[in-house]
RNA sequence: GGGGGCGUAGCUCAGUCGGUAGAGCAUCGGCCUUUUAAGCCGCUGGUCGCAGGUUCGAGUCCUGCCGCCCUCACCA
């Protein structure tokens, strides 16, 4: 038997010792608990002295022991539920008939208490239990009690354990609740409604990225789980529901990095009679909401930099921006090429607005730190937007950056069903086949053909959003179980 | 896929020039009714990621593999 078996072997006695004394080790509904947070604040109007216990000042609290002081017939406990950490003190005077099973507390236990609120002699609030339920008796031992779990690998695969150990990381996913929460509560606000369409895709579009593929047995056809939800979206726009929006599970089966995991969700959204500039304030109001409920602090730190969200954001047109970073006009062709030969890009085998993407990533994309609206890209790229009326090979679509990260992107929608048409069967020279935004769906041109309001369209990437308002430097960090290669059973 | 780093007790970490694998915490046993990472005494606990190689001798050096992190490439 290995150590760690006998450190379980041992918890699994004190769970039998329990039960031969009559105890539920498992324990049960257990109502009417109050968090430890309303404790300390009503603690705050009760004035308790040092040292007094106030006879008659109920609580009842549940949560983990994450510290343990015992002092043979007096025991304090340190009590965490998701709203913090409280004192219990559990004295042997009081709790004589339970004492035997308090005696088998560890670790990691989860237990109720009733009592008497008090301070202790060194000021601590403390709940004097007069009856303990033990709700959960555990028999895997806590990783290190002040440093909780460090292991990135463990933390990520047993993210559970993370949570409990390290409260800073339960309050990340709080606050993406939170922002997310915050975003649904904003496009109410703007009359939208929430709806939800196929995460399985007979075919897949709406953006460029390899699908993962699946079956259906029953039906014998493939599947695709769904890259984006962009083209039932616009269905609905076609079907009179004028302002949708849906928080959508997307995958791409592509690379994983700090800024990318497989599955990851975005709020997609459509406005009927708008465009890409009331999709910028759509950008602006979300984020803003989300700061609000945060702590309101418009300057936030990302790393070693401050990032000021204050409203209005700045909007730079995309060739503007090569012009100043890259040197070249986006209609020099040859310039671009001559750019781009320099940057070492292979570009021999691409389409002009594929190579001018290239250098543009390659030169601009990660010096926008401050959040940023780069607008009007070479229409070649844009098989889904809308062609500026002025000039045909400029689409109307927007990227919103920050820290050098795309955070949205947005349209004025495309909603001529022959432009379309055309876009989806033309394929770029460079793009490769399956990361084409330019597959054909038949039933999206015949929607389209009944007729699309002319619209604004927006996808914002939320766990990005989490992460730059969270100051978190990694996807995985704002993902509860972001995607592991799976180990073998040796692993504990 | 390229480059860099990491992998030692349940957890957090040391381990020097290649020379008997260590500490703290946790666990276990003992003392303790005001502790705050409680304290004191005593014990237990190891496939040094895996497999080879060099060597009288490998946690340490070499090779391959596995996993994770960072980075570049890839990636709306």
């Amino acid at each position: 038997m290995t150590y760690e078996e006998e450190l379980r072997q041992e918890r699994i006695t004190k769970v039998e010792k329990l039960r031969e004394m009559g105890v539920d080790p498992h324990g049960g509904r257990f109502d009417d608990v109050e968090s430890t947070g309303s404790i300390r604040e009503r603690a705050k109007s009760l004035n308790i002295d040092t040292g007094e216990i106030r006879e008659g000042e109920r609580a009842r609290v549940a949560g983990r022991i994450v510290l343990q002081r015992v002092m043979g017939n007096l025991i304090f406990l340190t009590i965490r539920d998701q709203s913090g950490d409280l004192q219990f003190g559990l004295s042997k005077k009081k709790l004589k008939e339970q004492w035997p099973a308090l005696k088998l507390l560890d670790l990691g236990d989860i237990i109720g208490a009733d009592g008497d609120l008090g301070k202790t002699k060194t000021d601590e609030l403390t709940l004097w239990a007069d009856n303990v339920t033990i709700l959960s008796k555990t028999i895997q031992p806590p990783p290190s009690k002040w440093h909780g779990l460090t292991d990135v690998e463990l933390r990520y695969r047993h993210r559970y354990v993370d949570l409990f150990s390290n409260p800073d990381v339960r309050e990340t996913f709080i606050q993406r609740s939170t922002i997310i929460q915050a975003v649904r509560d904003y496009l109410i606000g703007c009359d939208y409604i929430e709806v939800e369409t196929p995460a399985l895709q007979p075919i897949y579009g709406g953006a460029a990225a390899k699908p993962f593929t699946t079956h259906h047995n029953a039906l014998d056809i493939n599947l695709f789980l769904r890259i984006s939800p962009e083209l039932y979206l616009k269905r609905l726009l076609v079907g009179g529901m004028e302002r949708v929006f849906e928080v959508s599970r997307n995958f791409r089966n592509e690379g994983i990095s700090t800024r990318h995991n497989p599955e990851f969700t975005m709020v997609e959204l459509y406005e009927a009679y708008a465009d890409y500039n009331v999709m910028m304030e759509r950008v602006e109001g979300m984020t803003a909401l989300a700061i609000e409920r945060l702590d309101g602090n418009l300057k936030r730190p990302f790393g070693d930099r401050e990032i000021d969200y204050t409203i209005p954001w700045a909007r730079h047109k995309y060739a503007d921006l090569l012009r100043e970073h890259a040197g070249v006009d986006m209609a020099d062709v040859d310039g671009i090429r001559r750019k781009a030969d320099e940057l070492g890009i292979k570009h021999e085998k691409m389409d002009d607005a594929v190579v001018t993407n290239e250098v543009f990533e390659a030169t601009v994309e990660d010096k926008l730190i401050q959040p940023t609206f780069v607008y009007d890209y070479p229409a070649a790229i844009c098989p889904l937007t809308r062609r500026h009326p002025e000039n045909p090979d400029i689409a109307l679509r927007f990227e919103a950056f920050v820290n050098g990260m795309e955070l949205g992107n947005a349209y004025t929608e495309l909603n001529d069903p022959i432009v379309q048409e055309e876009n989806l069967r033309s394929s770029l020279a460079g793009e490769k086949k399956d990361e084409t935004m330019a597959v054909m769906d038949e039933d999206f041109i015949l929607a389209l053909e009944y007729g699309m309001p002319p619209a604004g369209g927006l996808g914002v990437g939320l766990d990005r959003l989490v992460m730059l308002l969270t100051n978190s430097q990694s996807i995985r960090d704002v993902i509860l179980f972001p995607l592991q290669r799976p180990r073998q059973a040796t692993e504990g």
